[in-house]
DNA sequence: ATCTCAAATGAGAACGATTGTCAAAATCCT
DNA sequence: AGGATTTTGACAATCGTTCTCATTTGAGAT
């Protein structure tokens, strides 16, 4: 689960700001994965002023919570969505951008059990598949 | 395999070069993954000296070519690394940086299932776990 | 409502990895 | 050797992200 999603650590120590609410809200609305810069670019245009710094603070406190999914891009760019709760995957249309989230106890099994045979513990693992979707590919 | 590795393309246009030479044996000599600065710094402890874009240049293209792997840190930055050939993944000590290639046609078979199922095509797919290996856990 | 204090914010500077520029050097081909 | 083409290197420029710190805000006590 690693870079995907994080155990939700200390949650209630947060203080609910407009901010905050602001990011909740765009992410809300949106079902592709956005990078910090054009979600505060989106807060803008709808009215919401709040500075790109705390933009990526929420983000990543959101992110840390485990209440928002974060991955990185090709280039290494973070971005960001709101997704359903539970460790999964996500399949991504690198034409649109459009979103599906997998789940698999299959490669869940199988990462435990390479990982154990190894030796390794503690292990959480990143995983997303990048394609063209069948409405793109046509 | 999308950030793993990429497909060989135009790749015997290339010329050869004292640097790239440099930049291939300092591969050689490591078995974990390294960013390009740390590769620039290897190489001038070593004598050779390069400049800090060419590492870099000739990281993309051997890695666009196959040559090496590259994959991304939980920070975003790219690492590489001389490996095996073939398709695999990696599974990572983030304390040692100690990297074991592992293989699944399980994974394989599942990630393309999952994702024809969800009519995508020309899917690749990253896949690294990290964890804590054997020794460093002890 | 007022007071207090820690947490949150914003504006802008600072950072760090990566990329772009362009003249000089190296390689290839004849 | 001579000219065309690629690669290199020093350094400027990008760009995403983080840091700084003065100011604002939320939550609890009075
Ligand atoms: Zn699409
Ligand atoms: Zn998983
Ligand atoms: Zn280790
Ligand atoms: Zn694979």
């Amino acid at each position: 689960m690693t870079g995907v999603q994080e155990r939700a650590t200390s949650e209630g120590t947060r203080r609910p700001t407009r901010q905050r609410a602001a990011v909740a809200a765009v992410l809300a609305d949106t079902d592709e994965f956005r990078s910090a810069q054009e979600l505060h670019a989106l807060l803008r245009e709808g009215g919401d002023k709040v500075g790109l710094a705390t933009v990526y603070r929420n983000l990543q406190a959101m992110a840390a919570d485990g209440e928002i999914d974060m991955l990185r891009t090709d280039e290494g760019e973070a971005v960001y969505r709101a997704c359903s709760t539970g460790h999964h995957h996500h399949l991504v249309c690198r034409v649109c951008g459009r979103t599906v989230e997998v789940e698999g106890p299959t490669v869940e099994a199988w990462a435990t059990r390479v990982s154990a045979e190894h030796g390794f513990t503690e292990v959480r693992h990143t995983l997303e598949i990048f394609g063209t979707c069948a409405t793109c590919s046509r």
